[in-house]
RNA sequence: GCGCCCGUAGCUCAGCUGGAUAGAGCGCCACCCUCCGGAGGUGGAAGUCAGAGGUUCGAAUCCUCUCGGGCGCGCCA
């Protein structure tokens, strides 16, 4: 509809500059918008006020021009002058009713467009370091990529989920020291385990598994292991360089092979967990992306070059660094360290250069926001290498805050004091958990309330949205036990019936619903849908409070049935689309 | 110190990319159940949009500065 009164407009525009009232090289973007005062029409376009200039008259001389060259609409009732020059736009009666109709005709694909031409975009998010579980910050991401990417493949994009698997590194070589410690403990061998390694519980599990499966086969001497290493921080060492020979002392001790195994045992172990984890939060992908695959299968050594050929890497220190601040970035950065080892920003370039040779038309990351940091210096490799950086969109997502009531829930991944994900789930349940992610925009710091998200009342938007799909559901059950039955094709020959107010208020925001959807797609924000759900169902509320829908009058109990089945299809969709459930009964 | 994000009702947040009288939920106050689920609804009070300049017909929205809060500034990932 938006875009029918815009044509209109631009119609008109045309017209005008035909009759040289305006300039032909007019450079103004029409825009029509949803107005916010029923008194004002059902859309409003403030072209009059932002042409003015450009037609020398007052804005309202302006459109009165433009009203005047507007084409007739079957579906515009009136088009009026309003305040300091806005245009408002009244629909016809039929043009309002029609989208019951709609709605019910259109099903699960109602407020679903085909705008984004099924070019391909990458979605990639949460990409975790696989040392361990999620917690509730990956939450966030979680809720958020998925709800971005199911929007977008929504409005016709063809969505490619991705998850980046960071299974190379120095992180990942400290996790596997740790499972081998916990290992040999459990083989007997009495170590102090080092302050850099992971200490969780899960890492002990993976090496009871391990055990299990393999026996003493990686057992070594623990005065061996730890023979000529230097010292840990408690003894006044550096824990870094502590945790770095013991990682070098693995791998002489067991060899390549062994070693290997055993560093997958805990790449394995935790990525499954990953991924159950996930997919009980409604969260799948279509690829799980391995970093190390990017280094055995050269395209990290092609990335870099082709930087080194372009001038853009220099040598210093032993290492080998990127001209990334001849790119807009604070400093230049090192791709390969003085020891020959790349790093992760070079398997970062080597990851992105080849997303966009995929041939994804664009490229969305989901990151934290503690990592905006390094999205100057991705941008960069990609232009350095010649191509277009402007096709990565890098989003970046705040950090939630826990509180339950009034208090914070404490939270410190030093102290190792994080709560998972998995426990976020088991408290307040999955759709909770996913509604609450998306319900403020991203670039917003958030306190996720615990108790809020747990209760079942109308505090909680979550289960207020669903209890009103509950209660149609309801309504329906109700009209069977009292053996009525519901005529749809008579309810929707008497759609004019519907003149309550809040039937009205009803319909517009049935109305409202696929074009909230694209912007939240688009402008990659769900909580507009969520927002605009919650109205939707307080508007159902009112209206259910003060009408009964079960009426003797078989026409217009037909009539009402279909609106209310109407809000229930649209509530459904929109919580699918954010990956809560549409219970039919709480 | 430099960079990015945020600052809107007591609290949690919207505000459709510069438009009409700044909105919603919670909380608070006053109401509404012989009625399809009261897990609900109606009405009301509540704001110097952090502050100061600037841009223009018009600013919560754009620019500059200041003040608060978060995060980031590794040859870690």
């Amino acid at each position: 509809m938006k875009k029918h009164l815009e044509s209109l407009i631009h119609s008109a525009i045309e017209t005008l500059q035909g009759d040289g009232v305006l300039p032909t090289d007019l450079q103004a973007k029409i825009l029509v918008e949803r107005t916010r005062d029923a008194s004002h029409g059902d859309y409003a376009s403030n072209i009059a006020l932002m042409t003015a200039k450009a037609a020398k008259c007052s804005p309202h001389v302006l459109a009165e021009k433009i009203l005047a060259a507007l084409p007739d609409s079957a579906q515009v009732a009136k088009a009026e002058i309003a305040g300091p020059g806005f245009i408002n736009f009244t629909l016809t009666e039929a043009t309002a009713y029609a989208v019951v109709g709609t709605v019910l005709a259109s099903g699960e694909a109602y407020g679903r467009s085909a705008i984004g031409d099924d070019k391909p975009v990458q979605v990639e998010f949460v990409s975790a370091n696989p040392t361990g579980p999620l917690h509730v910050g990956h939450g966030r991401g979680a809720a958020y990529g998925a709800a971005v990417a199911d929007l977008l493949a929504a409005v016709g994009f063809k969505v490619h989920r991705e998850y980046y698997v960071n299974d190379a590194g120095r992180q990942m070589d400290i996790l596997a020291v740790s499972v081998w410690l916990r290992y040999l403990d459990l083989c007997g061998e009495t170590l102090v385990f080092p302050v850099n390694g992971y200490k969780g519980d899960y890492v002990w599990d993976i090496a009871a598994d391990l055990r299990r499966a393999h026996g003493d086969a990686y057992r070594h001497d623990a005065e061996i292991v730890l023979s000529n290493l230097p010292a840990d921080e408690p003894e006044g060492g550096d824990k870094e360089q502590y945790i770095d020979a013991l990682t070098q002392r693995a791998k002489e001790l067991l060899g390549e092979a062994a070693y290997r195994q055993i560093f997958d045992a805990g790449l394995n172990s935790i990525l499954d967990d990953i991924r159950r984890d996930l997919e009980g939060f409604g969260v799948v992908y279509e690829e799980w992306f391995s970093e190390r695959s990017l280094t055995e299968s050269g395209a990290v050594g092609c990335a870099i070059e082709r930087l080194k050929e372009a001038g853009h890497l220099y040598e210093k220190g032993g290492a080998w660094w990127f001209r990334s601040s001849a790119f807009g970035d604070e400093k230049d950065r090192v791709v390969v360290r003085d020891n020959g080892q790349t790093t992760y920003f070079a398997s970062d370039i080597a990851y992105h250069m080849q997303k966009l040779e995929r041939g994804f038309e664009r490229v969305i990351d989901v990151w934290g926001a503690d990592h905006h940091g390094y999205v100057p210096r991705v941008k960069a490799a990609l232009t350095a290498l010649g191509d277009d950086a402007g096709r990565l969109d890098v989003l970046l997502v705040q950090f939630a805050i826990l509180y339950r009531g009034k208090e914070k829930v404490p939270m410190s991944t030093r102290s190792g004091q994080f709560v998972t994900l998995r426990e976020l789930r088991a408290e307040v349940g999955d759709d909770a958990a996913r509604f609450f992610y998306v319900m403020r925009k991203c670039e917003q710091h958030m306190d996720f309330d615990l108790e809020l998200a747990k209760s079942q009342s109308s505090d909680n938007p979550v289960y207020y949205i669903q209890y009103a799909h509950a209660r149609v559901c309801s309504v329906l059950r109700q009209m069977a036990e009292k053996g009525l039955k519901h005529d749809e094709k008579q309810g929707l020959a008497n759609l004019p019936k519907l003149t309550e107010t809040h039937e009205q208020a009803l319909l517009t925001r049935l109305s409202r619903y696929p074009e909230v959807l694209e912007a939240a797609a688009l402008n990659h924000e769900p909580h507009q849908l969520a927002h605009c759900l919650r109205d939707l169902a307080n508007a159902f509320h009112t209206y259910y409070n003060a009408h009964q829908f079960l009426v003797g009058d078989a026409v217009l109990r037909d009539v009402r049935l279909c609106l209310i089945r109407a809000v229930r299809q649209v509530l459904a969709n929109g919580l699918n689309l954010l990956g809560v459930s549409a219970p039919e009964s709480m």
